[in-house]
DNA sequence: GATATTTGCACCATCGATTGAGCAAGGTTG
DNA sequence: CAACCTTGCTCAATCGATGGTGCAAATATC
C-alpha cells in the first residue's frame, strides 16, 4: 500500500500461504488441477491473491511461455467511421478469440507506421495487421525477418496476404447510381468528376478504374481534367474545387468521407446552381444521407473483412493472395 | 528464417560477434558508452543486429527494468469525433513524451471496462486513463491497490484526479444560442427540450443543470416532460421523439452526436413543420454545420484536456481534484 | 621499470512466472 | 507386509535483458 510497495508477486503470495511459488503459479494460471494441487490449497491461494489485489505480471509470464496472444493493428486515423469501426470490431473480435489486441494509430505517416510496427513486434505481437498502410511491403518484410505473421487490410501489399474491399465493383455501382440520379433529377448525362484520394494508392486507382468503366459502358468519355485526386484531406478537396463554379448540372464521385467534408463545404458556399449538384461518396457516414445532393454512399463490409483477416491468423500456409470483400451500396 | 526460427536474441548476436551478451545488451540499449564498450565493438554488434533483424524483447527487458513507460487508456467508443480525437491525440502526445500508449475500446460496458483495466495493469502499465468510463471509481480503486496511477478523463470519479469539460458553462452557452435562434428565426421563446444522454451520468447532469440555468435566467420554466434523456444511442433518441410531431416552433438541446443521429433521422422524416425546428448539439461533428436546423455545436477541447492529463502523470501529489476545461462553441 | 590508472570487456545474479522432474506421505493390491 | 500407485506438493532450470562487480590488458605517471 506504500508508494514504494511493489506489485504483489507469486512469491509474496507463496510466503503468505506458506507454499511454494510454483504451486501459487499453477493455481493462478489455471493449471492447478493438471498439476494435482488440492482444492483446499487452491481456495487458500485464491483468497490471498484477491486480498492482495494480485494480477499477473504478463511480461514475466510471456518470457517463459511460447505464445503471447498479442495481435497488433496499425490504423491510419480514427477520424472516420470506417477506421473507427475497424478498430472497434477488431478489438472485440480479437478478445472473443482469446487474443490481446493492441491498436495503434499512425496518422498516415509511413515512418511512424514502420516505427509502430517495430514496436508492436518488440512487444512480442504474434501477428500484425497493417490497415490502410502507405507502405505495407516494408512492414511485411520486417515482419518476415522477425518471424511474425503480417496481414494487410484495406490496402494490399505484395509481401503478405491482403483483405481489401472490392473497390472496382463498388465504384462501378456508385458511379452508375450517380449517373442515374443526374439523368433522372437533372436530365444530364455526365461525365462526372472524380474527387479526392491519391492516384498512387491502390484503392483510389481501383475506384478510378471502376469510375471510368462505368462511364465507358455508357459511352461517356471523361476528360482528364475531371480526375481531381489531390490527397486525403478536406482542405485539398475543397481547394481543388475552389475556383470551380458549376454552370450547369454537375456530378461528383467523392473518394472518402474526409474528402466529402471539403465537397460539402464547397457545395454549401456555392452562390448559384447548388441545386444542380449531385454526388456520391465512397465510404459511409451516419450524417451522409442528410447532406443535400448526396445520392448514396458505399459502406465497406468491415465485419466480413475482419472475419477473413482473422481466418488468416495462425494460418501459415496462406499465400500472399488478395481477398476481395464486396461493399454495400447505400442509396439515399 | 525457418518457421521454427525463434526471434534473434542478444545471445544469438553475442555468439555471432564473439562477445558477451551483456556487451551486446549495452550496445543495443544505448548504455554502451557508459559501460565503456569500444566504438569498434559497437559498430560490429550494430551491424550484426541489423542483419539479423533484431528487435528487443520488450517483456524481457521490462522484467528487469523498473519502469515500463506504458500508459494505458480506456475509451468507450470510436464512433464519434470526440473519442476518436482523444485516442489519436493521446497516442501522439504519449509518444512525444516517450511513453508507449495502449488504447483499448470498451463499448460502454462496465465489466469490459474493468476487465480491460486489469489487463492493462497486468501488462505493467504505469498509468491508466479512464475515458468516459461508467464506473471509474471501481477502476481507480483497483489501480490504487495495484500501485498504479489512474486518471479520469471526460467523466469524473472520486478516487482519482479527473480532467473534464466544463459541461455546465458550455451547456448554458449552447442553450442560450438555441434560444436566441428560436427567438430570432421563429419568434418563439422556448422552453427547449433536452434529448439524449443518461441522467445518472455526471456530464448529462451538468449539462442539464446548465440547460435549466439558462432557461431560469430568462424566466422560462421547463416542464419535466421536456427532459428526454434515454441513453447514448441514435435509436433511443429517435424513439423518444417517435410520436412527437411539432405543432409549432420547437427547439432541442441534443446531448451528443450519437443522439444527434437519431434527431436528424426524426427531423428528416417530419411531414410538416420541420422548418420550425432548431437544435444545437453538445459535441462536434464535421458534417454538423450542414444539417438543416442545427444552429451550433460544442466542441470539447481535447488538446487541453489531454495536456492537463499528461501533467498529472507521474505526479504523485496530485489530489483527486476535478480539472475543468472550457469548451468551444461553434456557431453555424 | 614499478606503480597507478584507464580501457574494454566478461561474469553472474536478478526480474516474475512457468514447467519438467522429483519426492515424501498416504493408500491400494495381492 | 512388500511392492506399487496416487496424491500433493517442492525444486530448480529457464525465458531474454540488465547492471553491479570484477578483472585482465593497455596506457599513463613518476
Amino acid at each position: 500500500m506504500d508508494k514504494e510497495s511493489k506489485r504483489t508477486t507469486i512469491y509474496d503470495i507463496a510466503k503468505l500461504a506458506n507454499v511454494s511459488p510454483s504451486a501459487v503459479s499453477s493455481v493462478l494460471n489455471g493449471t492447478w488441477e493438471k498439476r494435482r494441487i488440492s482444492q483446499k490449497l487452491f481456495e487458500r491461494v485464491m483468497k490471498i491473491a484477491e486480498e492482495q489485489g494480485y494480477s499477473v505480471n504478463v511480461p514475466a509470464s510471456l518470457l517463459r511461455r511460447e505464445r503471447s496472444n498479442i495481435v497488433g493493428m496499425i490504423v491510419p486515423k480514427y477520424d472516420n467511421r470506417y477506421f473507427g469501426e475497424i478498430a472497434e470490431q477488431f478489438e472485440a473480435m480479437a478478445r472473443a478469440r482469446g487474443f490481446f489486441p493492441v491498436v495503434t494509430c499512425t496518422q498516415r505517416d509511413p515512418d511512424l507506421e514502420f516505427q509502430a510496427a517495430k514496436e508492436l513486434i518488440s512487444y512480442q505481437a504474434e501477428c500484425l495487421i497493417s490497415t490502410g498502410t502507405t507502405d505495407p511491403d516494408r512492414i511485411s518484410a520486417f515482419c518476415t525477418t522477425s518471424g511474425v505473421q503480417s496481414i494487410n487490410l484495406d490496402l494490399p501489399g505484395k509481401n503478405a496476404p491482403s483483405v481489401i474491399s472490392d473497390n472496382h465493383a463498388a465504384a462501378i455501382e456508385l458511379t452508375q447510381l450517380i449517373l442515374d440520379r443526374c439523368a433522372q433529377d437533372l436530365d444530364w448525362n455526365g461525365p462526372l468528376r472524380f474527387v479526392g484520394g491519391r492516384l498512387s494508392d491502390h484503392n483510389t486507382a481501383a475506384r478510378l478504374a471502376g469510375f471510368m468503366a462505368a462511364h465507358r459502358d455508357r459511352g461517356i468519355s471523361v476528360p482528364e481534367t475531371h480526375i481531381m485526386s489531390t490527397g486525403y484531406s478536406a482542405e485539398s478537396a475543397a481547394k481543388v474545387l475552389e475556383n470551380f463554379v458549376p454552370e450547369g448540372p454537375t456530378g461528383l464521385f467523392v473518394n472518402s468521407t474526409i474528402s466529402l467534408e471539403g465537397i460539402v463545404r464547397w457545395h454549401s458556399k456555392l452562390e448559384s446552381n447548388s441545386e444542380l449538384v449531385r454526388y456520391g461518396c465512397f465510404d459511409w457516414d451516419p450524417f451522409g444521407s442528410f447532406l443535400p445532393g448526396n445520392v448514396g454512399m458505399i459502406e465497406q463490409d468491415v465485419t466480413t473483412m475482419l472475419t477473413k483477416a482473422f481466418e488468416l491468423i495462425g494460418n501459415p500456409n496462406s499465400t500472399n493472395q488478395q481477398i476481395l470483400v464486396p461493399c454495400k451500396l447505400r442509396v439515399f
